[in-house]
DNA sequence: ACCTGAACACCGTTCAAGT
DNA sequence: ACCTGAACACCGTTCAAGT
């Protein structure tokens, strides 16, 4: 006799990110889900290929989230202040979500991997972003630029590689302002010594 | 009646790194470890705490590695060049052991990570190129800066996370140059805007 | 003094059997 | 049609017993 679903996937992937953020990725069993969803482990296979395809399915929120927010970042006065307004929203929201941040940029699996669709979503404001910068002939390299930076300075600081002290809110601004300079040259004001002016 | 130790801990230590290179993390077993050491794995707990331990020993071992290709990657006849150098040095350095990379800045536990003295060793030669980029007042924000966008250009190639296509090669050689310019403004020559500059 | 098999407490995953 | 216990193949780790 047909008994009703006790579950529902929508419900899997909350879950799993909420332990994901609390336990770590190492906590995010399937058994320990499972058991917040009211179930035993074998019954999620029904709504779940795998663990990884969890995995997968958490990223793909996470990085859809983050496509959004990259987007909501633009449309300032200028630039300079786009390029602000998304360093800060970007770092807040990895320091909302630490573990799913850190999980979205990992050693990953194919198999853990989000769309490349959705990559580019959340690549397209970036692109803009340095072409307004930089101009359109360095869109990629700019927007690689900005993104490895930002990248870079974020998951230093949640795997607390920072460790000689200083002020990180101050260095996190000062990585802004000297890219936005850095980005700036070469595109309408000529600088000293800089051979790609034109 | 004593016996002779059929194995050590530079061979467990070397082994492992040989596993996880061609493995990955996941493959990096206390069997595997033992079996390719000829022995069975509680034997290896004669010499190692446990796996967090021997993950410890790998990472300190590439930090070590990567302290002195970072010292020896300075001493050009400029600061610009020191820099283009350390970054390639330091690409070149993730690239030739990926897993290992990825490892050293990866979420770890804290029983998985480098003392602090082998940080700071790492981080000594960038703090004194910055210094000479940027000057002395703005050595450690530099360092950070330029430690941030070469920890992220690299993390982000090995994960494979630039899916737009473009050369790679000229977007690491964009970044070096724009950094490099971005760092010497303000440090001597003054640069329109630019508040810090003295 | 080192090495081992056996055991324990975990995993993810499969599958036949229940309802 | 969903859920389950039992089972399988793995882990890391401990420990008493061998040599």
């Amino acid at each position: 006799m047909p008994t009703p679903a006790r579950t529902s996937l929508g419900e899997i992937v909350q879950t799993g990110r909420r332990i994901l953020e609390a336990e770590g990725l190492d906590g995010l069993t399937m058994q320990r889900v499972a058991a917040e969803v009211g179930v035993r482990a074998p019954s999620l296979y029904k709504h779940v290929r795998d663990r990884a395809h969890l995995i997968h399915l958490i990223n793909s929120t996470v990085a859809g989230e983050l496509a959004d927010m990259l987007e909501a970042s633009l449309g300032h006065a200028s630039p300079a202040e786009d390029l602000a307004a998304m360093a800060d929203a970007y770092r807040g929201f990895a320091h909302a979500q630490p573990e799913a941040y850190r999980l979205m940029f990992a050693r990953a699996p194919e198999s853990w991997r989000v769309e490349p669709e959705l990559g580019e979503r959340a690549a397209a404001p970036v692109l803009r972003l340095a072409a307004s910068l930089a101009g359109p002939e360095h869109a990629l390299d700019g927007a690689r630029l900005i993104a490895a930076w930002a990248n870079g300075f974020v998951s230093m600081e949640l795997a607390d590689t920072f460790r000689l002290g200083g002020d990180l809110d101050a260095a996190f601004r000062f990585g802004v302002e000297r890219l936005s300079t850095a980005l700036v040259a070469g595109h309408g004001i000529a600088t000293p010594g800089d051979g790609a002016a034109h």
